[in-house]
Formats: structure tokens, sequence, C-alpha cells
DNA sequence: GTCTATAAAGGGATAGAC
DNA sequence: GTCTATCCCTTTATAGAC
């Protein structure tokens, strides 16, 4: 039993993790995690060597099993339209969901070194996108599979990534923000298109 | 006839919109921008009077008629699946040749407060969002067009958002860094979809 | 309009007591 | 394992000379 005040690693990095989030690498600071989490910022050297490997460790936890879901959807032998319109609900209510993952791809996709995106490609984005191209490769045999896979992602992703303009946009709605809304809608384009061929 | 030493504010704001695109706000320092630049740090007070009204004027210089060709080709009366073609092959052009550009439009809908984010609206998103719903409009009536909307837009977006990850995910080609490539692509998934309907 | 110098605050990180 | 106190550097911003 550890003692009722002292913090755990992984209770640091769940606080830490919002924030980087919200901010940024740089727009966090070490005092300002410490605050959050009831601590001193000496508090914080007891468990993480730097500032760095405290933000590597929170990338980490952040993304461990956060593509499990989407993994066993892509992975399973229903028909591959439905696999589809599985694949694309699940993408969405996972990032309605949890906001800090959405925004924590898009900073390391921005700001990320080499082992950055290194970490986020194996935790995330490898697996992921092997069962997306598999499935494309069932839908539709003569087309890229890459450039399938990423126009589908990113047409569920752009939703929710510019959610925050949303309300100065003409045309706009509340449901727009409403994920099985989007799903709904996503799935009929993929498979459809603007269908006028 | 200004002296050649002194710097314009456009200049300023010119060499300070690509370090804050690759830093962000919090990453970019007034000492980095003013070394860059050639000048003191002190010299960059005469022109502005503090770090954020320098960050706001230069996102407003990095926005300003930069939809413009992609508005001119969304009025333009050619028929609506040839524009729809020139839209995306546009915008494919711009965020590939202005990656500064779609950098700096991506941390502002993540960081930006309700005021920056009605200039990126105003500035960027809005009359582009009236041309690209009124295009869905004419093509595919029966669906929503701000869902349409930001789904094509995403599908184009996403293939850039996600270059830097590329050489990490599996059958991803050099072509596909290609804004060419990537915009033939688009088009086509755009109209037809993964055409299994 | 730019400079040097400097104030004042904030940031990362460490020392040593408990 | 956490604290207070502190070091040292960076950052924002200003003052005043040229």
């Amino acid at each position: 039993m550890r003692p009722l005040n002292t913090k755990s690693k992984e209770e640091i990095l769940t606080i830490a993790i919002p924030l980087f989030a919200g901010s940024g690498y740089s727009g966090v600071s070490m005092r300002a995690i410490a605050l959050k989490v009831g601590v001193s910022a000496a508090a914080l050297y007891h468990h993480f060597p730097d500032k760095q490997t405290l933000y590597l460790a929170a990338m980490a936890q952040a993304f461990v099993d956060k593509a499990d879901s989407l993994e066993e959807i892509l992975s399973s032998r229903v028909a591959p339209e439905k696999r589809l319109a599985q694949f694309i609900t699940c993408l969405c209510e996972l990032v309605h969901k949890d906001n800090d993952f959405s925004m924590l791809i898009q900073r390391e996709m921005m700001d990320g070194d080499e082992s950055r995106l290194q970490l986020l490609a194996s935790e995330v984005y490898h697996s992921l996108f092997q069962g997306v191209t598999e499935l494309c490769q069932e839908l539709d045999p003569k087309h890229d599979p890459y450039l399938l896979a990423i126009s589908i992602i990113g047409s569920v992703m752009y939703h929710f990534q510019t959610a925050a303009i949303r309300p100065y946009l003409p045309h706009s709605k509340e449901q727009h923000s409403d994920p099985q809304v989007v799903a709904r809608h996503v799935t009929n384009f993929v498979l459809q298109g603007l269908k006028t061929g």
C-alpha cells in the first residue's frame, strides 16, 4: 500500500496529458504540472529526470492501447462494408470522446522528432493502417490502398479537428458535433462519394 | 526611401511566420525572432507593443489573400465536376507549397481563442466554405453540404498533415508526397468513393 | 529606428532537510 | 517521496543613449 499523499508516475502522467494536449510541450511548465498534481515541482524530479522524459512518458501512456478497439474491428471477419462502417463509427466515437488524444496526435505530427514520430507510428498508426489498407484492398482493389486509407481517416478526423471553428462557418448545425451523425455521413461518403459517376 | 538597416513591420512578420509555424507561439521567443531578423529584441518592441500583438499581426499577414485562388476557382462557371477537380488540385498545391500556412491553420484551430478563430474563419475558411458547400449542393443536393464540405477538405488536408509520419507507415511510397498524385486520387475518391455501391 | 543595459518574472533543475 | 530554498538561465518588456 502506497501512502496517501504520494503520487505514482501514472497519476502524474494522467494529469500531465491533458495539459500537454491543451498547450503543447513548451506551453506547459513543470510548475504548472506540479500545481495540478498537488505536489511541489521538485517532487516531479524524483519521478522523472527531466521535463522531456516526463513528456515522452506522458505520450507513451496517452497512446498505449488507444487503437485496440479499432484494430479489433479491423481484424474481425464481418463483411468488408460493415467492417468499414464499424471502423468509422468507432473512430468517430474515439476522437469525440478523447479530445486530448486527437490533440496530442496532431501536435506530435507537427512537433515530433524522428523518435517521437516512431512512437506515434508504432503505438497508434501502424497496425491501424495495416488494417485499413487491407480493408481498402478488399473493397477497392484497383486503387492505391495507402492513398485510400489516408483519405478515409482524414475525412473522419477533419470533422473533429475543425470543431472549434465550426461556430464561425456557414451551414453548421449543432448535430454536426454528434459523432453518430458524422459517422453515418462519412460512411456513406466513403462508400459512395458524391455519387455523380 | 527607408534606410537600409531598418526593418519594416512586414519584413519582421515575414520572418516570424515560419518560426511560429514551426514551433508555435510559446516555442518562439522574441529573441529568436530578433536574431533571425537581424536586430536586437528591443527593436521589435518599437514596431509591436508586445509579443501577442506581433503574433496576431503575423497571423493576419499569413492568412490574408491565401484563399484567393481557391475562391476564384469556386466562383467560376465551369461544370461542377471540373470545378471540383480544379479546386482539389489547387488546394493540394497550396498546402504542399506553403507548409507554414497549413501548420499555422492547424495550430490556430488548436490554440486559438475566439478572436483568433474568427480571424481564421473570416480570412481563410468562410468564403472557401461558402464556395465548397455551394458546389456540393450542385453535385449532391440530397446530402448535408456542411458535412460533405468538411469531408472533402479533410480528405485533402490529411494527406499533408500526415506527411511527417509517412516514412513510418506501411504501403507508403515517394509519389504520395506529389500534390498532383494526391489531387488525382482525392478527386476520384470524392466523386466515386470506394465505388462498391 | 536601433542599440546596450537592465529590471522583473518565469522556467528547468538541484541540494539538503524531513 | 515530498518539502523549502535556491541556483542559474531564459524570457518579456522597458529605459535611455545614439
